[in-house]
DNA sequence: GGCACTCGATACAGTAACGTATCCGATACA
DNA sequence: TGTATCGGATACGTTACTGTATCGAGTGCC
């Protein structure tokens, strides 16, 4: 291992503002169109910071997936952690605090899943990234199950699988209706239905 | 309307190979990267063929998504109707059916997603699709459940999403595992457990 | 089989983004 | 407070892609 340069103060708030700014650029215009000039201007510099701290677009790209990544795990675990009882409500409890990084997470994590489908050196990353994600995740299922006196009739893995990919495809859809009108707060109709109906059918009583 | 101005058949044909090259060139690089030269150039023009039949890789890019949308519906409209009986067996059939056209399907119908929630214009244009195409295909579901003796428990639109979705889903778990060794024409772990137990998960008999 | 015209090839200029090399101000440290 | 170093700004040359304008061969038609 090469001994980390050790990064100054100044430098990682260059590092994060860029980050920051990057989810939304990336979001916007998507990884192809995004110019290194408009991931610069973002965040209020010239692209001689960038250089200065990514060697390339596709460098901050996945630093940012990482980080949203983690931002989305934590969430996830704060709102289980601190639910009062666990009952059908935590689902809408869950989708409504990860509600606001919703759509740059999900537009970040599409795009890194079209660059896996196309570089297997990436996709190798893509696939342990999602193991360790789904893995985690599935222990949530479980044990929220669990509570419900409930147990899945299919491995608890492919149950994940199912709810975490009606989720993403909610998220889709959900952003597709940003224009038409809906209240405030209100988590959708597809998958405030959807959701704990497949729930309840892919797993039975405990007794 | 204006009168279509008799496309030759000279004409038809360059159109055709530009459209069939672009199915690949789109897959391999998506449509931010791929360039002009490159969509040309895999039909084996230059770029005034492409200047000649398009007006910009975007509208090449609508173009392919309408004439591969339109092959896999018929593709399944084709094998649900020439099917001997209708069992859960038939899911199979159609997975294999889809198969060879699945990957670039599945990234171009991607990339539409992404631009669709960049841009209102083209947002409505994809949502009217989808309603369209899912619409035939809760039909079809509709059909097969009733043969199988069963019902939806909840409004078949939300079983067919979430069968779609999953279906979805393993398009690209699949062409993740591109690299992975697996026996040819085996439709996958996943696919192959979870689309029939959700498809009885959430159906009950009939009487 | 000759003629008109369509359509794809070629050539050109303009533009935008890239990556680097250099400069200068800010910051840390003594 | 002075000085050395770090980090972001600026300027530059290069490359690659775009879109148009023009040319010439292949095609359909009589």
């Amino acid at each position: 291992m090469t001994a980390e340069p050790v990064p100054s103060r100044r430098r990682a708030n260059t590092r994060a503002r860029l980050l920051e700014a990057a989810a939304e650029v990336f979001a916007d215009k998507g990884l192809g169109a995004a110019t290194v000039d408009d991931l610069a201007g973002a965040a209020g510099f010239t692209r001689g910071a960038f250089y200065s701290n990514f060697s390339t677009k596709e460098d901050l790209f996945f630093a940012l997936f990482e980080a949203l990544s983690a931002r989305m795990v934590d969430s996830v675990r704060e709102t289980v952690e601190s639910a009062p009882d666990y009952d059908l409500g935590l689902i809408g409890a869950v989708l409504e605090r990860l509600r606001p990084q919703a759509r740059a997470w999900y537009i970040v994590q599409t795009e890194y899943l079209l660059l896996a489908m196309r570089n297997p050196e990436v996709g190798r990353q893509f696939a342990a990234h999602r193991n360790k994600f789904e893995g985690e995740f599935a222990d949530v299922v479980m044990a929220a199950l669990t509570r419900l006196g409930r147990r899945p009739t299919l491995p608890v893995e492919q149950l994940t699988e199912a709810l975490a990919s009606l989720y993403m495809k909610n998220l889709a859809v959900e952003a597709l209706a940003g224009d038409a009108p809906r209240r405030d707060g209100e988590p959708g109709r597809f998958i405030a239905d959807t959701l704990p109906a497949v729930l309840l059918g892919l797993s039975e009583p405990l007794a």
